[in-house]
DNA sequence: TATCTAGTGAGAATGCGTTATCATTAGGTC
DNA sequence: GACCTAATGATAACGCATTCTCACTAGATA
């Protein structure tokens, strides 16, 4: 028998926060969203929370370079990541080049890939 | 006058390091391999001879996602990376994914891009 | 409601890559 | 060779994201 999870409001705030947002999250800024719905969340829960969501398949971690790790939900198409330069936030990115494959060296076996795209984003450019 | 900058051992061998080597190295790779030509080299003095040539745009650094920075010489040309999930080590690609502009959302600015190959090298397929 | 125990909050502790400190060594120049 | 001072090596200190500790709180079940 596995050990039993139980339902809290601090574990459903911090799930919430990831299913409203649009963007990968820090877990500070999990922490931030997490904290209007339940005043005083520890920063301590919000990590206990998202590893025991990690483990159970339904948040994936993002680790974009230089950065801490950032988090989504699991349940998400195929996506990478836009990365504005000026405010620092993340966006989700459809879609995909193609032929990947052919960029690895020969002899290389090519299992996945991460992309990042960096630039403004449409409020910075304004 | 700016500070000056005075011709060591141990700076040769940190450069040195770097242009012998075919991928990008941790601060700590380049801390052994300079400690072939230098024995007793410092890990402090590697990383102000790094911070040094960094700042004097002799080399660059590069971030994967979730490792520490590595370095390499900067008068390479546009590549990116294939990281070996097996041994861990850091190759250089040719070519680039063309269009990648037409991924960035509408309004979005692109400005530069970074893609991190994962899979096996061939030494680890074989 | 009584009981059991997982979950929580606060803050201390940890891990680790990087930087600062300082006495000593050794380039550069005359 | 003498002198000035940047560079070095050893190691302590730092920054900071993350994890642990522990007393207390509150789900779950009967």
């Amino acid at each position: 028998m596995a050990t039993e999870t139980r339902k809290t409001p601090q574990r459903a705030a911090v799930l919430d926060a990831l299913h409203q947002a649009r963007a990968p999250l820090s877990a500070s800024e999990i922490h931030d969203a997490a904290a209007r719905r339940v005043p005083g969340i520890g920063l301590a829960t919000v990590y206990r929370a998202l590893k025991s969501l990690v483990d159970g398949g339904e948040v994936v971690s993002v680790v974009l370079p230089g950065d801490t790790p950032r988090f989504e939900v699991a349940d998400l198409a195929h996506h990478h990541h836009f990365h504005c330069r000026e405010c620092g936030k993340v966006f989700e990115v459809e879609g995909c080049p193609p032929n990947l494959a052919r960029l690895a060296p020969r002899g290389f076996a090519l299992e996945g890939h991460e992309l990042v795209l960096y630039g403004r984003c449409m409020g910075c450019v304004a």
